[in-house]
DNA sequence: AATGCAGATGCGAATAGTTCGCATCTGCAT
DNA sequence: ATGCAGATGCGAACTATTCGCATCTGCATT
């Protein structure tokens, strides 16, 4: 069990049982946000006893903790969550083979100022995906 | 029954009953997207007999025929439907009271260029969301 | 106007991701 | 080593959406 991981989550005021600490690692990992089925998937191989519902649970305790953010994709129905870097994300994904890859920065932050200004609301965070057909779908072999 | 509503029908190879040209005019009035069961509700008002799944059904074959895009919305779990105009539009959404009002412009558009360069993808479409607090929540009274 | 038929609708059951209730178990303070 | 609050495992419940099938409707044809 990582010190590390066990630290953060304890200056959070979570308990470091061995499935949180286990989970936490598994997204400090990604590139890309996984869903909690993924998740699982990825728990399974190393502690056998993983429950689905804990998945949840943790996963729900991580987001209410501010570790993590939860959310949907247009690409399935699935929520797809993701550890919070000091840097937030948006994804672009490939409609034919739902490949996900970060897109480097974001375009939205300047454009908060004048939608705050234009309609008095106080602006608390965004999503943006951007869709499109990947370079290997593309080809003369891809799907569309 | 509208002969404009019945023509547009018409023209996507829609066969055009009452179901489906009233389910077109609503849409067509609202200044937001609307979840099926918000539709139900607003067409059982005006026909009695008036099915969820076949609420459902109309408003997939609108979305194949191009005539309505179908997407979630961060504020709950349900799909929201809406009319496709001539400009696509994104939303603000208030996070205390689920209020939803259009944004007058996509600041996206001329970011996608980019993108596609940086990525070799072929954009085709995005999603953008705003999240904030609308002036009547963030007053005294309002919900934190 | 009556008829026939492809396709649309109504109804109820199925589906899938997520959440919940409850009994058992675990991490941590003592 | 012990006790207990809180975490987990398991199965059932929940909810938005979809599906299967019997009935009905719009429309072209007569």
């Amino acid at each position: 069990m990582n010190k590390d991981t066990i630290e953060i989550l304890n200056k959070q005021g979570i308990k470091a049982t061995k499935q949180r600490v286990f989970l936490y690692e598994i997204l400090k990992k990604q590139e890309k946000p996984l869903t909690a089925e993924e998740i699982y998937f990825l728990a399974k191989k190393e502690i056998n006893s993983f429950n689905l519902s804990t998945i949840y649970r943790i996963l729900d305790t991580f987001v209410k903790k501010k570790l993590v953010v939860k959310y949907k994709l247009d690409i399935d129905e699935k929520f797809h969550f993701e550890i919070i870097r000091e840097k937030h994300r948006h994804y672009l994904l490939c409609i034919c083979c739902n490949q996900i890859i970060p897109i480097s920065d974001c375009p939205i932050e300047k454009y908060e100022h004048d939608i705050a200004e234009q309609t008095g609301y106080v602006i608390v965070d965004h999503n943006l995906e951007i869709k499109g057909i990947c370079p290997n779908c593309q080809g003369p072999y891809g799907i569309h």
